[in-house]
DNA sequence: CGCCATTGCTTCAGTTAGTGAAGCAATGTG
DNA sequence: CACATTGCTTCACTAACTGAAGCAATGGCG
């Protein structure tokens, strides 16, 4: 009866590439220009190095960002987005606006609702 | 889960409420007017009633949506969002496009061409 | 009467995702 | 020579989620 099996809804096919822990926040630091490891590991305040490097793998077998190496020492790798990971950014902006109005909001003005 | 170092940013907050497995399939489902537990159950193919439990009780607790029990047997239990849930429909309006545009665009393009 | 179906859960044991601390290669600096 | 640096990996642990089963309470069927 439904329209749309559950892998054919655009909803759950996007909720599968974004529900990890630190995958969205990874995106806004992306876009907001970190590139490298490190500096991903210490925007994250928190995340372990392995999840870090799982979710980083994970997103550019999906298309999301892109990864260069420099064979220096010490070693720099540096990741980027790429047109369909920067295809997410809205998203991250509804969060921004969700965030302000509906979870910040309530700090600032506990008898407001 | 330890607190974000920057709890102050609006789309670390949005995250944590939005990062479990199902959330956002819920509210979708939620929006889209589905109410009661088996036919959450149902739509969200896969869930274990555990899971959908504990989500629909976390969710509830952040104000993200209301429980209205009625004492009939079997027993009747409606799950609504409230406005602050409401309020997370762009959010899901945003992952539809996403997904059409770049999750299914790539299934259908080898049977366009 | 006895049996089954129903709803909205809970309990249990097991698997998967994420954590926190430590370590490693390779080299430039003090 | 010790030390710092980067981009990881390995290990043991915990939290989150799964899948199957079970429960209370009652109405319908035979």
């Amino acid at each position: 009866m439904s329209a749309l099996s559950n892998s054919e809804c655009p909803v759950c096919r996007t909720a599968e590439v974004v529900c990890g822990k630190w995958t969205l926040l990874l995106i806004r630091d992306l876009a907001a220009g970190s590139s490298r490891f490190c500096e991903l590991e210490r925007s994250l305040e928190g995340i372990s190095p392995r999840t870090l490097s799982l979710r980083l793998r994970a997103l550019e077998e999906e298309g999301i960002l892109e990864r260069h190496t420099y064979p220096e020492v010490p070693p720099r790798v540096e990741y980027a987005l790429t047109v369909k990971g920067e295809a997410l950014v809205p998203l991250i902006d509804d969060m921004r606006r969700y965030g302000t109005r509906w979870l910040l909001a309530d700090e600032l003005e506990p008898a407001a609702i």
